[in-house]
RNA sequence: GCACCGUUCGUCUAGCCAGGUCAGGACGCCAGGUUUUCAUCCUGGUAACACGGGUUCAAAUCCCGUACGGUGUACCA
C-alpha cells in the first residue's frame, strides 16, 4: 500500500538522553508511516534555549541508528521540508504569531515573570488558583486592557512582552483521537497560553502546530501527556484557518512497581535501563545504563517495546521490524498506561539470542573471550555456542555458559565432590582414561558407545560414573552432553583433564 | 483544587464498539515428566473482569455514580 499523503513525526526535545516511552513513540509513527507507505520525519524542538543539554542530540541520533528506526526526512538527512530544527526556524514563528495577533486571536502581554508569580502566590494565600484566563486577562498589563498608545509606548522602549492565545470564553471544542475517539472540553476551564515568548522563540505549542502545517504532517501521534494541552492546538488550527491533522495519544509507559509515569530514576532504583544506550551526563558525571550496553540485541529490544501497549491482535508474540510494520495499526494500541517487566524482556532476548547463528554469536563473544585472555578458534566457538545457547540470556552469561570448553577446571565445585566423588571413583576414572586413551575416533558417537558398553559391561552405575566424569571435565555438575564437550575439546585435552583431576581429587578413603 | 484520560490474572494483554465463551494467550511462579549433571524442552497447575446501582431473559461488554490511579494546570517540552 502507498500513501504519499500520511505524514507522521516524532518530535524530541534535546534536553536530555530519549527514554524508552519517547523510543516506543518514535517507533509507532515508524510502523504507521512504513506500514502505510508514507513518510517518518525527525523534528528537533529545541525552542527552550535554557534547556540544552549538549550531546544529547547526537544521543537521540545514534540511538535511533542502533535500534533500526529510520527517518525519511530529518537534521541530518535534510527534505523538502527543512529545516528540521526548531531554531533554525526561528523566524517563521514570528510571522505567524503576528498573523495570529493581526487576525485577533492572540494579544500582547506585558505582565511579568515576577508579576505573575505575585499573582499566583496571591491567589494561593487565598486557596484558590490562578489561570490567564477570560477573566483574569482583563486585570492585568496586555494590549486588551492597555490603550493603543500605552502598547506603542512599551513596544518602542523595547518593553519585553510574549504573545497569548485569545481563547474564547465559552465554546465547547469537540476533538477526535484515534485511540479515545471523542474528547470534549469547555474552554472555560483553559487559559490563555503563551505561544511566543520574550526571548524571541516560540513555545511548543505554537511552534508545534505551525511547524505540523508546513511540514504537512497527517498523523500527530505523541505521548498522552500532550492531550491536555490538545484543546489549545486545535483551536490554533482553527485560529489559523488550517485543517488539523488527526490525533493519536499514546499510554504512557509506567513504573514496575507502584504508579506513575516510568522516570531515569526508576532504572537505578529498580536495576534495568531506562534508556536504549548509555548516558553519561555532561554535567554531573552521572552515568545511566542503556539497552545496549546491558547486552540487549536491537531487535528484542524493539520487540519487547512494540507489545508495551500495542498487540496484534492474535497469539504471536516474535515480530522483526518488517512483521511489526505488517501487523501494525493504530486501532490496536491499547488505552491504559503499561508497566515495563524486567523478566519478560529478558525472555525476548533470550529468544533472540536462540534465533542468532551460532556463528555471528561467536563473533560477539570473541571479545570477552579475548578479555578475559582465553584464545579461543572462532570455530570452535561457535560449536560451543551451539552446544550451550539455550540457557543464556545474553552473549555474557553465554561465556559463563562455556568457559570450561576452553579453560581446564582449576577448582572442583566442593560440593559436587562431596557428592559424586566416591571411594570407587578413582579407581573407575582411571580405567576411564585408559579406555578413552585407546579410541582413535573421537567423535561423540564413538565415546558414547564406548563408554556405556564399558560401564554396562563391569556392572558400574550410569549415575556415578557419569557425574564423576563430569566432574574431571568441566570442574562442576552443569553443562551440555559431556560426550559432546570431549569431542569438542579434543582427546588429548579430554585425557589431560582426566589426570589432573584425579590428582587434584586422589583416592577417597572409606568413610566409617 | 480544577480539567482531561484510564481501570481484565503479580506483569504484558485478548475479549468490549455489533451483550450469551468453563473470561483465552504470553512472561513469572509452582508441580510432574524427559535427562549422566545443570539448563533447555514437554505436560499440567496457580491467578483477573476496581466497587455500587441500573437496562436486559442474559453484562467484563451498554448507561449512571463512586473509588482508585495517571496526565495536565510554566515565558518546559
Amino acid at each position: 500500500m502507498s500513501n504519499n499523503n500520511i505524514r507522521v513525526r516524532f518530535a524530541p526535545s534535546p534536553t536530555g538522553p530519549l527514554h524508552i516511552g519517547g523510543v516506543r513513540t518514535a517507533l509507532y509513527n515508524y510502523l504507521f508511516a512504513r506500514k502505510n507507505g508514507g513518510k517518518c520525519i525527525l523534528r528537533v524542538e529545541d525552542t527552550d534555549q535554557t534547556r540544552f543539554v549538549p550531546g544529547a542530540e547526537a544521543y537521540i541520533q545514534e540511538s535511533f541508528e542502533w535500534c533500526g528506526i529510520t527517518f525519511d526526512e530529518s537534521v541530518s538527512k535534510g527534505g523538502p521540508f527543512g529545516p528540521y530544527k526548531q531554531s533554525e526556524r526561528k523566524d517563521i514563528y514570528k510571522q505567524y504569531a503576528d498573523q495570529l495577533f493581526a487576525s485577533g486571536h492572540a494579544y500582547l502581554a506585558f505582565d511579568t515573570p515576577e508579576e505573575l508569580t505575585a499573582v499566583r502566590q496571591a491567589f494561593e494565600a487565598e486557596k484558590k488558583t490562578f489561570t490567564y484566563n477570560a477573566e483574569e486577562r482583563k486585570k492585568l498589563r496586555n494590549s486588551l486592557t492597555l490603550a493603543e498608545s500605552e502598547v506603542k509606548e512599551l513596544l518602542n522602549n523595547n518593553t519585553p512582552f510574549v504573545v497569548r492565545f485569545k481563547m474564547p470564553e465559552d465554546e465547547t471544542i469537540v476533538m477526535n483521537d484515534l485511540i479515545r475517539d471523542r474528547v470534549e472540553v469547555s474552554t472555560k476551564v483553559l487559559d490563555d497560553k503563551i505561544l511566543f515568548k520574550s526571548d524571541g522563540m516560540p513555545t511548543y505549542h505554537l511552534a508545534n502546530v505551525v511547524d505540523d502545517h508546513l511540514m504537512e504532517i497527517s498523523h500527530v501521534i505523541r505521548g498522552e501527556e500532550w492531550l491536555p494541552s490538545l484543546p489549545l492546538h486545535v483551536m490554533l488550527y482553527k485560529a489559523f484557518g488550517w485543517q488539523s491533522p488527526e490525533f493519536a495519544h499514546l499510554p504512557l509507559l509506567l513504573k514496575p512497581d507502584g504508579n506513575g509515569k516510568l522516570s531515569k530514576r526508576d532504572g537505578d532504583r529498580l536495576g534495568f535501563p531506562v534508556f536504549p544506550q548509555q548516558w553519561t551526563d555532561p554535567k554531573t558525571s552521572e552515568v545511566s545504563r542503556g539497552y545496549r550496553e546491558d547486552g540487549y540485541f536491537p531487535d528484542a529490544f524493539i520487540n519487547m517495546l512494540a507489545l508495551l501497549g500495542w498487540n496484534p491482535g492474535d497469539d504471536r508474540e516474535l515480530f522483526n521490524m518488517e512483521e511489526l510494520t505488517e501487523a501494525f495499526s493504530i486501532e490496536r494500541i491499547g488505552k491504559s498506561g503499561s508497566k515495563f517487566d524486567l523478566e519478560k524482556a529478558k525472555w525476548f532476548n533470550h529468544q533472540y539470542l536462540i534465533k542468532r547463528s551460532n556463528e555471528s554469536l561467536a563473533e560477539l563473544l570473541l571479545p570477552i573471550a579475548v578479555e578475559k585472555g582465553v584464545l579461543v578458534e572462532p570455530e570452535q566457538l561457535a560449536e560451543a555456542v551451539g552446544l550451550v545457547k539455550e540457557r543464556a540470556t545474553f552473549v555474557t552469561d553465554l561465556w559463563d555458559q562455556l568457559d570450561f570448553f576452553f579453560v581446564r577446571p582449576e577448582s572442583f565445585d566442593a560440593k559436587a565432590v562431596k557428592k559424586r566423588w566416591k571411594a570407587a571413583s578413582y579407581d573407575q576414572m582411571t580405567e576411564l582414561k585408559n579406555l578413552l586413551a585407546d579410541l582413535d575416533d573421537f567423535s561423540a558417537e564413538q565415546t558414547e558407545s564406548a563408554t556405556k558398553a564399558w560401564i554396562e559391561e563391569q556392572e558400574y552405575g550410569m549415575g556415578a560414573v557419569m557425574n564423576a566424569f563430569r566432574l574431571l571435565i568441566v570442574g562442576a555438575l552443569k553443562g551440555p552432553h559431556l560426550f559432546d564437550i570431549i569431542a569438542l575439546i579434543g582427546q588429548e585435552e579430554t585425557l589431560e583433564r582426566l589426570d589432573n583431576g584425579l590428582h587434584e581429587l586422589g583416592r577417597k578413603e572409606v568413610q566409617k
